[in-house]
DNA sequence: CATTGCATGTCGTCG
DNA sequence: CGACGACGTGCAATG
């Protein structure tokens, strides 16, 4: 990786154009070729950005004039595939640091909603009372629905579930439903759409549709599933 | 702003949990009080990081190993609001360099879907021969359509336009048209999904709504544009 | 302040 | 490799 602070004006060409007038801005380059251009605010998006993969072509004597200045440096990433390019005019270096970081050993996560979804099968009850689990993942041939279960009754019941719940995930249960129904063996088969928080518009549709909405507490899931474990 | 490379390990609390084990990384501490943790690869986005506004706590002599060392300072950064934190703990600094980049120029943007919807506008006779516009983002009480044009028979057509047009899109213009369709001054109002690329299941989507694709080309459409005003 | 819709989104997973 | 959905999505425009 390397760490550049300069005086330098970018240009980006691709998807859109974009650029930016010369000031001073912290570069990154790192190992597998790609380049950040990052201001002194506006977290953590970088200004401009070149992905992996990509290449950078250097010009250290660099003639022609760019913002009336005729720059010290030139260099142009360009993408491998997509033919983009991240041009970078460099007036003045600050700072210029070299260094191996090594391969990181990599970030560890826990809590998304794979967790909820699993904690809410175990948990299947907080649907309703008497419902049992059918499986989680049922697949069907636009996608696999979150969990299938069964009411005290027998009905057939999909439960989507969403961390934060919004008018796309009431549209895509909405999607199963409609399939489910077409099967006669599961048919009728009702939904519910359950999520940390669930927004208003999106529980408005949601109703207006005959789909039950679920708020889950995640800290209390987690906790009675801590305290199941903790019996064996 | 302040770089530095860092032998450090990073733990973040929060909407989920993520740890990251000691290895040597390259923090930037920008002037808002955000954080950034970057590896070696991995653009743009940061291994992790703490979005302002957020404030950060200095413990220059901590007590308690961590993974097994004590590390020679660990910085808390807290969000204001939401209470997530960031704690990085540091082993062992190779770099530490504070500069003051000033506020940013900022970056000057051309090409987005914005443009798209102006072109397209323009030359709404892509939609189909002997359309008119009647106008662009025409609004409705859940939100503006895109453009509202006539067919060529005089019957209202709209049409929505998304840089990549995947199933969401196909959802939203079915909400506007369920909602235009209403209007008996409008009734009836066919769909038309425009996109520099349309995905194949948001195609079979939308043709099953009855709703027509349209694949935009920008560079000829900006290509047309150009020459357009080059007459004047 | 909440909601909505875009993004050079990026990133994993699965066919 | 492409398609699809999740993301600590972030972010700006808007009511």
């Amino acid at each position: 990786m390397r760490v550049v602070i300069a005086r330098c004006s970018v240009e980006y060409r691709g998807r859109l154009n974009a650029s930016l007038t010369p000031a001073l801005r912290l570069l990154v380059l790192k190992a597998d070729g790609s380049v950040l251009v990052h201001a002194d605010g506006g977290s953590y998006k970088p200004l401009n950005w070149m992905s992996p993969p990509c290449r950078t072509e250097v010009d250290n004597e660099p003639t022609e004039e760019v913002h009336g200045e005729v720059p010290q440096a030139v260099w142009r990433v360009i993408a491998r595939k997509t033919d983009d390019t991240l041009t970078i005019s460099i007036f003045e270096i600050v700072l210029d640091h070299e260094v191996n970081l090594g391969v990181d050993p990599g970030l560890i996560k826990d809590g998304v909603e794979a967790h909820l979804q699993v904690l809410l099968a175990e948990q299947i009850g907080l649907v309703g009372k008497g419902f049992e689990l059918v499986r989680r993942e049922y697949p069907t041939a636009i996608g696999p629905v979150d969990i299938l279960a069964r009411d005290a009754k027998g009905a057939t019941v999909a439960v989507e579930i969403k961390r934060r719940g919004e008018i796309d995930g009431v549209e895509q249960l909405t999607r199963y439903l409609e399939l489910l129904n077409r099967d006669p063996l599961l048919a009728p088969v009702r939904g519910v759409f359950a999520a940390q928080e669930i927004k208003p518009q999106a529980r408005v549709l949601a109703e207006d549709r005959g789909i039950e909405c679920l708020v889950l507490d995640y800290q209390e899931m987690r906790g009675f599933d801590d305290a199941q474990s903790r019996l064996f």
